[in-house]
DNA sequence: CGGCACTTCCAGAAAGTATCGAAACTCATG
DNA sequence: CATGAGTTTCGATACTTTCTGGAAGTGCCG
């Protein structure tokens, strides 16, 4: 991935941005190119196809065509069609509410969820046991639950809520 | 790193969450062996020695020991010195809420901070700019900026205060 | 149909990380 | 001040994940 120089601020900006929002991204678990691909269609407007991700990050077909689709996959990135054009085009979910929601929503089930079976699993096939050992393993493991668990349903509610309704609420809060 | 069968239901169920825990580590960003390694000391309830990790986990000590220190640093697990033993153990905070907060603050100071210090420099790199494009591009980063910046805000609150505050306020939230 | 304009799949290559094993270091102790 | 238990560091290696480039697929249009 090669960048060109420029002199032009915004565009020194925009990669500025774009590339170093791909390389936070990692610390998220999201891959860098991931990232770098719905931070470049963040801050684009017209929809871009496959061939403009190749050009502006310098990655192949290949890898900009999983990206892309992966974006579609999360819902962060819709596929859009531009009149009389038969290539397919990409443009972002621009509104950041609407945006954390989804991120928000998926990550409960691809993540949340999943550990959550695994606590209550755990959970259950310790149920009977009487030892001490037992006891406060199914102790511990259950508190953790019980925590994961609400934090998914605050995910649940606020992602299932209006901006409006969250957002003020939140700020008054934070006085 | 090697399991060994057992017909001991607790240890079982012990090892099927370090183990499973370690997977799901990695969609968060963290190792899988740093998270088998909390994993670990969350459910276990004497002090580890570097040893005792490498033998449960079957990681060589130098691993062990470089998770540990990580660990450490993150401040989700102490060392502690055991009367009259030279080696030195550690335990993990078992508190779930503690932990949260450990993590929270660590995350912020870690991931968050940098990002809004990268939408900060690319917001006044563009401050000055005219062209309707960079108006668009300097909105939609302020928009995230600013999400950013409360979300910040949120977890700094959240996590410097007592979980007898929050919890009860965000269950009646959740009615 | 057959050509064209795209998209998707895939297998190997490259890059990036985690892990090991062993050597180097530390430091209380005899 | 030599010993040795215990800790840390480090280069080499193994493993994962990510990326590439080309081959195969899809479906529109003349």
């Amino acid at each position: 991935m090669n960048q060109e120089p420029t002199s032009d601020p915004l565009e020194d900006a925009r990669q500025t941005f774009v590339r170093s929002w791909g390389a936070l991204g990692s610390s998220w678990g999201v891959s860098r190119t991931m990232a770098m691909v719905h931070a470049l269609l963040l801050v684009t407007d017209p929809p871009l196809s496959t061939d403009d991700v190749m050009a502006e990050l310098g990655a192949s077909r290949g890898n900009a065509n999983m990206n892309l689709r992966e974006l579609v996959g999360w819902g962060l990135v819709r596929r859009v069609v531009v009149e009389g054009e038969r290539r397919e085009y990409f443009e972002a979910e621009k509104d950041v509410w609407t945006m954390f929601c989804t991120i928000a929503r998926e990550r409960k089930r691809r993540e949340i969820e999943p550990a959550l079976a695994l606590l209550e699993a755990c959970l259950a096939t310790t149920k009977g046991l009487r030892s001490g050992k037992a006891k406060a393993f199914h102790k511990q493991l259950s508190e953790l639950a019980q925590f994961v668990g609400t934090a998914n349903a605050v995910l649940e509610r606020i992602s299932a809520s209006e901006q409006s309704k969250v957002i003020p609420a939140i700020l008054k809060w934070l006085k």
